[in-house]
DNA sequence: TTAGGGTTAG
């Protein structure tokens, strides 16, 4: 039975309860309010809320924190902080959760400063604040780009007695990694160990996702088997982690033996894995294995998203069959998916590396959305197709709209037009990226 | 009631 029926029918009790005289307190219906913010929408809990006010039940502060938590965890923030201000105006004292969560959704919205002021008030009121409560704070700090100030906290918490859990060195490992401060992290790493503490599924994925990013992908690798020889279970994220990865490195008979064990484990495969899957199948040329597992994952009764079609687009561009791609572009527009910048921009380049320039630069002006990626694959091609005096009025066009142009991209056009004997014009382009290069 | 994580293009 799913969530939200589970709890109607728990009202019905309560209904039930109140026609044989068990009046409902402020306790069952804390509990439906925390229930419905959860499981339902925080509308849901509001509605409970008033009926429970109607039935001449007062509000506590635990009904406020329930509330105010729905909100946040929907990211409704604006919502949490004028629930703070009016269970203030209605005489109700907030107690250190109310605080954890006012401090979470200041750090959220950005405000870090705010946040750290709701931290010091804690800190000097009479409040106990909870191992939650330092948790939050170093998460929003380097959540907010203040790593330092996180490792900062964390020893002077230390050095008053705080015993860091596993929760806290998770955070701080990803703030850390994260900010690329990887000798810091790997210290922090030592001194969870050190602890007594065990590395967690959480630890696991964070350092090994950290390690891909840097391009350390054995280092990757190796934390994925010691993960599984601690006994630890991999889900669909972990798998597809490791697995795109690896295809992105060209590494393709290691994902092969990836998805091996990915079926192995039983692990049902969500969309995302599917469209990891079929992207393994396009870079290895099996467009009737990427198409059948279309079919299944219609049969499973998922639906293919955007990534799914552009994974199939971007396959067949860089199979050289490009009029399959338009059409495919096209299926997926009349799929209601709306328009596609990724798909519109592999197509974009297949026709500029086919040489079919002119109907690229058709293509492009019939693009309603165009990003850097855009600009900087039309420039490449028409300086492939030695059209340099074009591709540098485009490049002009895209420094001017404030996009971020590739250094070979500048060369291409560059050399490409001193060559031809430019000069001028290549003096011009010159001055106008260094401009946009001071600007920025 | 606080932690992590996956898919596409130059």
């Amino acid at each position: 039975m799913c969530k939200a029926k589970q709890l109607t029918r728990a009202e019905i009790v309560i209904i039930d309860g109140i026609r044989l005289g068990v009046i409902p307190d402020v306790v069952t219906y804390n509990t439906l309010i925390d229930a419905y913010c959860r499981f339902d929408s925080i509308d849901a809990g509001y509605s409970v809320f008033h009926r429970m006010r109607e039935a001449g039940i007062d509000p506590d502060v635990v009904s406020y924190n329930s509330l105010m938590a729905g909100a946040a965890r929907k990211c409704l923030l604006s919502r949490a902080l004028d629930l703070f201000e009016e269970m203030l105006q209605s005489g109700i004292q907030p107690n250190i959760w109310s605080y954890n969560i006012l401090m979470q959704c200041l750090f959220k919205l950005g405000k870090p400063d705010e946040a750290n002021r709701v931290f010091q008030d804690v800190i000097i009121s009479s409040l106990d604040p909870c191992p939650a409560t330092f948790n939050i704070m170093i998460n929003g700090l380097c959540k907010n780009g203040y790593t330092s100030n996180a490792l900062m906290l964390f020893r002077n918490l230390q050095r008053r007695g705080f015993v860091p859990q596993i929760f806290t060195y998770n955070i701080l490992i990803n703030g850390l990694c994260k900010a690329g401060r990887m000798g810091a992290a790997r210290r922090i790493l030592g001194e969870l160990r050190d602890s007594g503490h065990k590395p967690n599924a959480i630890t696991y994925t964070t350092v090994m996702k950290c390690c891909f990013r840097c391009r350390y992908f054995d280092g990757g690798l190796e934390i994925l088997s010691e993960m599984r020889s601690e006994g630890y279970t991999f889900d669909g994220f972990a798998y597809s982690t490791v697995l795109a990865a690896l295809i992105k490195i060209g590494r393709i008979k290691e994902s092969d033996e990836i998805v091996e064990q990915m079926q192995a484990s039983g692990i049902e495969p969500d969309v995302v894995s599917y469209n990891t899957l079929i992207n393994l199948y396009c870079k290895q040329r099996r467009f009737d294995d990427a198409l059948k597992l279309l079919d299944e994952i219609e049969k499973s009764g998922l639906e293919c998203d955007a990534y799914t079609h552009t994974i199939i687009i971007d396959g067949l561009c860089k199979a050289g069959n490009i009029d399959g791609a338009r059409q495919h572009l096209n299926y997926m527009n009349t799929l209601g998916l709306g328009f596609n910048l990724v798909a519109f921009n592999c197509v974009l380049d297949a026709l500029g590396k086919a040489g079919r320039i002119d109907q690229a630069l058709k293509l492009f002006e019939s693009m309603e959305v165009k990003d850097a990626f855009t600009y900087n694959i039309l420039v490449h091609n028409l300086c492939k197709a030695r059209r340099f005096l074009s591709a540098s009025k485009l490049l002009m066009s895209c420094l001017k709209r404030g996009f971020k142009t590739l250094r070979s991209t500048q060369r291409a056009v560059l050399d490409g037009l001193r060559d031809s004997g430019y000069t001028n014009e290549a003096r011009k382009l010159h001055s106008k990226i260094r401009l946009a290069q001071l600007l920025r």
